[in-house]
DNA sequence: GGATACTCATTTGAGTACAAACGATTTCTG
DNA sequence: CAGAAATCGTTTGTACTCAAATGAGTATCC
């Protein structure tokens, strides 16, 4: 398991955010963007940090296992590189990952047919049980995160995430992949 | 340095969403939550990786340590305890970032008047300097990345997050501090 | 006032994560 | 077809990260 919260008592962030504004007043900043992106920042850990705890704690899996073995679900058996990249990691870090996953049965390695250096992945048995086991639940927890907002407000939350990812991904220098 | 993006051009995420809920139909999940919480999960990635890559790499600091920079800045001296809370990290890694930080004298410790057990940290002059010239850099990237949202969705996004924020911290059993 | 319980920061041990270097293959090119 | 370039996954080195154990110091309670 890993990684905590980006800390704060949700009820006095709106406080904070007085405190920091009345900090920096003479500086000339763009205070509504730094609201937006730090809650940005700040609502993400405290997601993949619920879930780490309440949820994927039970199974035994970090965050990231549990992400490879969704891509895996959702796509099928895939090549380790498109892997690494739909999870949001380095390769480096998948073969790690793949390690773990592998000795505990839940993914099998499949060498390429004929280029010797692409090994494809995929679940096995045991890993298709667990995470069709798992990710119900992890739903059921995505509802509840979201359940002080309307319909309409969680369609446009989305929205308006999609535009700053592509916003920020498309200023982003891509290193890997 | 450290942690990477959410992958996915940005450009094609509706089009994997589309994707998976093809594959997922039969399941009874909800869908909308779901869109949401992992676009705010992908959004804080991309985020966090952007400003490492695009600026912070260029101070030579990582996420945490430019945020502990940031907490200092803005709250002025703070004992630890206090300060690992708001930079959403435990007591054990502020002990190791301040490591970091201390050798390159940009915080220096202030002990405690009269409880030995107790630290409290600071920004050195060079502290001050390094983060008075990096965080109107950071607010710009910050302006940048949700320059694709008008001032009223910006600020409706901020919101939201905080609406999930409240909801989901609540929810999540508080380990440490 | 002396043992006991508590409260801090730090250390420890294991795992995650990145960039960069590497080695094994395959593909390109002359 | 042989050498160079490109493309894979893996390894390496460093930093971050957590939970749990530790150790130093303070407070409580009889």
């Amino acid at each position: 398991m890993s990684r905590r919260i980006a800390s704060s008592k949700a009820t006095v962030v709106s406080q904070a955010e007085r405190d920091i504004r009345a900090r920096l007043d003479d500086h000339e900043l763009d205070f509504t963007a730094m609201s937006a992106i730090s809650n940005i920042y700040r609502a993400g850990s405290a997601v993949r940090n619920h879930m780490e705890r309440s949820l994927l704690a039970d199974y035994d899996l970090s965050w990231v296992a549990f992400t490879v073995l969704w891509v895996l679900w959702i796509w099928g058996e895939q090549e380790t590189g498109h892997v690494a990249s739909e999870a949001g990691i380095t390769k480096g870090t998948l073969t790690g990952v793949m390690k773990t996953l592998q000795a505990r049965k839940l993914i099998k390695r499949i060498p390429h047919r004929d280029d010797r250096r692409r090994v494809s992945i995929g679940l096995t048995k045991a890993g298709v049980r667990l995470i069709e086991q798992v990710f119900p639940e992890f739903n059921t927890h995505e509802t509840l995160a979201v359940s002080g907002l309307t319909m309409a407000e969680q369609h446009e939350l989305a929205r308006l995430l999609r535009l700053v990812l592509k916003q920020v991904s498309s200023a982003t220098p891509e290193e890997d992949v």
